[in-house]
DNA sequence: ATAATCAATAGAAACGATTCGACATCATTT
DNA sequence: AAATGATGTCGAATCGTTTCTATTGATTAT
């Protein structure tokens, strides 16, 4: 790889000139311009962003921390990032952090790779961020739960409003006029499940129904953990309406567990999920569920991070609504039909 | 930021010491060592990735670069890619391409960034490529053409077998009795949809089917393109049996679109699809189509990357096999059932 | 007893850029 | 004619590591 100095060399100038040539081209003459330029030809010379870095101080790269890169469910946060960073002339790279610490993606905060992060993973432990969070790496979290002693200036958080959401599914529930619920919750420790649960008992209790008497059951926020909540659920004999499920993965499962035990959806039981995932529109029956604005979820993260990254920095935490998605199977008059379909 | 100095002055000894101390560490005394060590607590130091990337010329990272991060479609694969990278300590990050040169991902490469790559975006131009590629970064593409002028012995290919899948589709629409088709393909200039449907017509052929009279659409490979496509084939009035669809997107558009139409899939018409995306599973009816293993991909692409980078190259191009998926959508019994379903 | 070996540490030179201050050179002002 | 100001260029310092080559004192071999 040809280095500026072989560049300089070839072009007859210094070192300096060279670089002056590329950050400001009015400082040089015309000649010298010309030269470099073709020097830079001749060779393919291309700058060496570690060093350039490594001076500057700056990578201009802000990381995308998930879980795992697989999620397709972060496919259109990644996308909201990514649109402010570009006007931002920001590269964004995510990376996931399957393996163990000091492998994988911590390894970019760990050693300052980027300008900044925004950390989807659950996993990555709220006193490393702490520790890694500083004016030189701000840090934006994004729908985790952040404890009170969870508190710097280079942390901030961005999230949707799952208290809002559960609200909302309950009151939707209830205006279809279904009455006997079942919740199928996330893991007893996911602070989501826990803020969509709060929210779904609050639009009960201002209906007058007694949430003590509700089963609940936790499970994995998986399609099988869903399938296996509903088993339970359906073994157990309660008579319900309709059952409210933490996520439309696990929601996906019990669809199909009704399915198969002959239960009609929504006709005998009615189903509500929560992300609005891209499946939920094409299942059968399509599934009631909550939509997240994951773009401006992106978007939002982003900018905060601009803001901290630019010494503006708001801080704080911001909630974004999220959005009913009345769909058919939560649909009261599909649920007041007959048994057999006629026609399609 | 605390930096080696720091430490070195802090434990009372030379920078090289400290450093010593990190990689080597039976390499100095005792009692040193955890001097070391306490200082490094004491000033919460974590060695700078960048400078050291420059001093050892190596960044012990890898990219993927995809054209955009949002596709759920390449989850898998970067799980495979992960997985592989993870055992050989690599750090794996991830980069769309979405915007102009010079801006994001492409400046992984430009400016060497990583130590290797993995390109699934065929926005990237190949004479790009063939520049970037070199001993010190070699790239491995991903499921895209490469053409004859695009050697380089630090260029290596993995890809799926389309032909082979356009072939298996084929044969497994002849073998459910269907005689007349129709193709909706991608965009013409796509070598995977052209590869697929030469597999598909050697299948035909081989059963002495006239391939020349058969109607051959080419769209986007979006949901929305499949949606036109099939709407197109409708209004000209062929009479068909079955379609075979490049991709599982546009085939899922046309279910919808046959749906809307009241054609009955398979009853009617059959529809094939390729790529085995997770909707296909989840649509009504579930779609037939071409499994890719993306997850091998992934994996096999990294292990070439390895080999690549440390010399052991193989080089070329390695084809991993598809797989059939047969589904509800070519289902020849469903295919001659009555036209109302009893129950269910 | 002297040379050779070894362990532990230090010093300094990279790595490849950017950037600051200095220095000519030449045109302009007083 | 001297002072001032642009303009174009250059040398050297710097960013924070790693790593190569000394250096020192202690131990072992001859």
């Amino acid at each position: 790889m040809a280095t500026i100095r072989d560049v300089a060399r070839l072009a007859n100038v210094s070192v300096s000139t060279v670089s002056l040539a590329f950050s400001q081209p009015h400082r040089v003459s015309e000649s010298t311009r010309l030269r470099v330029q073709e020097a830079v030809e001749r060779l393919e010379y291309r700058p060496n962003g570690t060093a350039r870095d490594l001076r500057v101080r700056k990578t201009n790269t802000i990381g995308v921390l998930l879980h795992n890169l697989s999620g397709p469910f972060y496919s259109e946060l990644i996308r909201g990032v990514e649109e402010v960073a570009d006007r931002l002339g920001l590269t964004t790279i995510a990376a996931g952090c399957s393996g163990y610490e000091g492998q994988g993606s911590v390894r970019l905060l760990h050693e300052a790779r980027v300008d900044g992060a925004i950390v989807l993973d659950p996993s990555i432990k709220s006193g490393d961020l702490l520790r890694y969070a500083q004016e030189s790496l701000p840090i934006v979290v994004l729908d985790r739960p952040l404890s009170r002693d969870f508190q710097s200036d280079y942390i901030s958080a961005v999230a949707a409003d799952h208290e809002l959401g559960g609200f909302l599914a309950g009151n939707h529930l209830l205006d279809q006029g279904f009455r006997r619920f079942a919740v199928i919750a996330g893991p007893v420790d996911s602070e989501d499940s826990r803020l969509r649960h709060v929210g779904f008992f609050r639009a009960l209790r201002a209906a007058d129904i007694d949430t003590v008497t509700i089963p609940v059951i936790h499970s994995d926020f998986t399609e099988l953990g869903g399938m296996r909540a509903m088993g339970t659920l359906l073994e157990q004999g309660w008579s319900l309406d309709a059952v409210f499920v933490a996520n439309d993965e696990m929601a996906i499962g019990a669809l199909q567990v009704l399915e198969g035990h002959h239960v009609m959806v929504p006709h005998d039981i009615a189903v509500m999920g929560f992300d609005d995932i891209r499946l939920a529109r094409y299942v059968t029956p399509s599934l009631s569920t909550i939509h997240q604005p994951m773009y401006e979820l992106g978007q939002a993260a982003m900018k905060k991070l601009e803001g901290a990254l630019n010494g503006t920095s708001t801080g704080g935490l911001e909630i974004l609504p999220v959005t009913l998605v009345p769909r058919s199977s939560t649909l009261a008059s599909l649920a007041s039909e007959e048994d057999c379909a006629h026609g399609s």
